[in-house]
DNA sequence: CTGCGTGCAAAAGCTTTGCATTCAT
DNA sequence: ATGAATGCAAAGCTTTTGCACGCAG
């Protein structure tokens, strides 16, 4: 099912002259497989089970190369710093359920006018933006009493 | 000079049921004297500047407070997480400098039909929202070479 | 006076670094 | 074969907790 995703992987790695390991292709699939946000102490213990042997070093080793390639996207919580989600074709675009931790990516339409906007009153140049919607997803809304 | 933002301090505290310490009237002024977003760290220190027997740990506990009220904000910088910066009128929306780590609050226009629109399409129930532009502010343009 | 708020010390987490070993190429 | 990548252990930070004392109201 995620072959293709991981073939995406290990090209993305050789491209950039890095080797595809067990550790990789582990935090790799443990993110694939999730929607939400995971912590690296989540995404080690999760990982475990496709690696036994990965260790939380190298989770940290490996997000932060995965960031680095853009296959992956720190994400800010409000109340814990520090997730990774996996990246999908939006940037810096998310929607996240402050109930389940679910993140969605969604595309930007209308940024491009603000941001314009906002680099003309202020004289700022803009180089990147991240835009957070917080709120509850549908699941969440209908599960809570 | 600021003591105008001092009267809004005590005001909001009082109304709270806090008191006004010289510990928490020292956060708030290093807050008010400074344009970017500060460390808890860099605060305290800035903070013994005003108020030599501030600990690290009221810091922390201020900064939460004062977010609670909403008298500060966290800001999620892009390397080191936990930054806070005092609040302005605007609400959740930064024009971070990557350069100097400035952070100025801008009024978000046009967010309201961003919003919409994804809600619409994704079902989600969007109640906050946090807009970050990262980028160079005039001065660091000026001083780049 | 009263008890909220403080500072210190220490605990608890989280993240990074050093190094010998393992594994992808 | 060869050196990039790993896992372990330990160091380094950041943040939280417990407690007796001090200060605001």
């Amino acid at each position: 099912m995620s072959d293709a995703s991981l073939d995406g992987l290990a090209q993305a790695l050789r491209e950039a002259g890095y080797r595809l390991t067990q550790s990789r292709r582990a935090v790799w699939q443990v993110l694939q497989g999730h929607s939400g946000y995971l912590s690296p102490n989540e995404i080690h213990e999760r990982g475990r089970a496709l690696h036994p042997s990965l260790g939380l070093v190298t989770v940290y080793r490996t997000l932060e190369m995965l960031d680095e390639l853009g296959l992956v996207r720190r994400v800010h919580g409000q109340g814990n710093c520090h997730g990774y989600a996996r990246a999908n074709s939006a940037r810096g675009h998310y929607l996240v359920c402050h109930q389940c931790g679910q993140v969605a990516e969604f595309p930007c339409e209308g940024m491009e006018g603000i941001i314009e906007a906002v680099q003309q009153r202020s004289d700022f140049i803009v180089e990147e933006h991240l835009l957070e919607l917080v709120g509850l997803c549908p699941t969440c809304q209908t599960n809570r009493e």
